[in-house]
DNA sequence: TTAATGTTGACAAAATTAGTAGGGTATAAT
DNA sequence: ATTATACCCTACTAATTTTGTCAACATTAA
């Protein structure tokens, strides 16, 4: 079991418009160049985006993409929810009751597995990756700065 | 995203077997004529499942499967994982370390959700389970005593 | 104008999933 | 001994999903 390219590639594209979140738009180009991901692939990816309103376009030469919303305000789970549609582990959970449920064990199971990924993804918002990856930058370059000095 | 029906139906069928453990094996025909689940499909997941050890067969004719330990000594993880393979959501984790971790910030996240996966999957077992569902049996028959009276 | 950029819809290769099919082997029951 | 039952093993395949590609088009900044 592996996350599809779809989650996987669309978080890192929108976390760099988060980067560039009150500085304009940032075209596909750029990101695809930078995370050497296929430029028509993220086409597709952000489209989707687009439709469920966590970003926005500006058409043209300059043009780009945008976050609609402010990077507090958009949760990891949005994001791979739209992309990868319902997080889920079992066809029984979202459909209607399952009709072996009485002699199926495995439902709660799958009820706990799921549970505990949302609540991981709904609680990440892009804002605090973004303080994460800060974190880790800052780290990096302590250790290159120690490096250095030996 | 969902588990692939390799893990789904190989964990209802290996319960069924923790439901029958200490009384002699269980025959293919039964456990797939009970979750309405091909048998040949099905034996070629108790054939990993016993190549890893966690069950055993007897062959010829009343023969079948049955667990080679205890049901608490196996875990809902070590069945998905056998099935599914490696239980991961971003192939930069479990090979060596991604060259592009500097620049990406989706790490952290996927790490968390593998580890909130773990923790549930790792810490379930086929006893765990069992309780479980004979607690959901219980209720349920209430509930159908309570139907009756009224 | 022209080059940069997003928009859209169709198409398709590759991989994975979800099985099927069928012959072989072991053993309990008769 | 024979037969029915059941696991054992390998190969094959249909369907679906993933992972893109391609091309024609629309908008806008410079
Ligand atoms: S078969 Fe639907 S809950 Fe188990
Ligand atoms: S690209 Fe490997 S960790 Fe993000």
């Amino acid at each position: 079991m592996i996350l599809s390219t779809k989650g996987r590639y669309g978080l890192k594209a929108v976390f760099e418009l988060s980067l560039n979140y009150g500085e304009g738009p940032v075209s596909l180009k750029k990101i695809s160049e930078k995370y050497d991901i296929s430029e028509n692939y993220l086409e597709q990816l952000f489209s989707k985006l687009k439709k469920n309103g966590y970003i926005e376009t500006v058409r043209g030469a300059q043009g780009g993409y945008l976050l609609a919303k402010e990077p507090k305000e958009i949760t990891v789970g949005m994001i791979l929810r739209t992309l990868e549609g319902e997080i889920t582990t079992s066809e029984c959970l979202n459909r209607e009751v399952c009709v072996r449920e009485s002699i199926c064990a495995t439902r709660g199971i799958f009820e706990k597995i799921e549970n505990s990924i949302s609540n991981v993804i709904d609680n990440i918002t892009l804002a605090d990756m973004y303080e994460e990856h800060k974190n880790i930058i800052a780290e990096e370059k302590i250790k290159n700065e120690q490096k250095n000095l030996s």
